[in-house]
DNA sequence: ATAAAAAAGTGTTATAAAGTGCGTTAAAAG
DNA sequence: CTTTTAACGCACTTTATAACACTTTTTTAT
């Protein structure tokens, strides 16, 4: 389990590295990938461990993407999931993709805050993540709508 | 599996290669077959590894006909399914014709996103796109009906 | 019907941009 | 003071794309 707050650099080329205190649960789980993608409530990114995306992606690839909400979830989940190879005995470097930059308010950024959760990570602009700290609302709240019952039992 | 997005450019002859990322992925599932065709509720395309267009075509085929519904469906997801050859290991270069073009407004573009869904991926148009997931409704949905019992358990 | 011309499709190469790897320096922790 | 970690810089590799050349098919004109 990874937790805590962590505001890190990122370089010229759009990477960062995990915090070396997430080593040996990155290690101990053996992990060799990871996947960025789209929080579909908030500005934000969501890191997944290579293990726990195959669960989700698995489960939300499986459901009735005739339902326009679903759909929209799956778009945003999957359609902008980034998959980088991950060495958890090396440096830990990722890389973010400009279209996940620009959806996180990350793009001239070169320090942004990572959010360990337990399961997954988050990764936000700093001014937002304050924001959110001390109760502010963002400008921009993407899913505000009722949810169907079949993603009611899902947590991304 | 493949995921996420990509802006990537047709030539001046319609084709477009997949990005290099995904070569893996094609050459372990042993491609040779790439089918692209419409997306039957919005102005997109699909794009079906040959392995899984089999499997849609087959259950797609068998169906009942004469629920004008699946008809439909059979009508736009069969009748206009364009199999191309493929070299994992080569270019990976697919062409797009004109028909699908103009079904997914890309003709005069010389950009597409290509959104990879996991076991597919989709075609739009820049614009379509982004208003798709700012959550914008386009001008033409196709498909906003009810559908018959025979297809709801199938994904497309 | 045949030949010429045009269009459509296929393949190759060159170059700029993007991504990766690794050593060095600076900062922090023990 | 020593060890570990984070950040930076540079060089190398890979990838994307535009430009070009060639082949095949289709159209047009004689």
């Amino acid at each position: 389990m990874m937790f805590g707050f962590n505001n890190i650099s990122i370089d010229k080329k759009s990477r960062f590295s995990f915090p070396a205190k997430y080593r040996d649960a990155f290690i101990n789980s053996n992990e060799n990938q990871i996947v960025i993608t789209k929080d579909p409530q908030y500005p934000s990114l969501k890191v997944y461990l290579g293990s726990e995306w195959d669960q989700i992606s698995t489960k939300l690839s499986s459901l009735q993407g005739l339902d326009p909400i679903v759909r929209n979830l799956q778009w945003t989940i999957l359609g902008n999931a980034s998959v980088c190879d991950f060495e958890p005995k090396g440096r830990m470097q990722v890389l973010i993709s400009a279209d996940l930059k620009k959806y996180a308010q990350i793009e001239e950024a070169n320090r942004i805050c990572l959010i360990g959760m337990g399961n997954k990570f988050e990764i936000w602009n700093q001014e937002n993540w304050e924001q959110r700290q001390t109760g502010g609302s963002l400008a921009t709240e993407i899913l505000d709508i009722v949810l169907p019952e079949s993603i009611k039992d899902m947590s991304f």
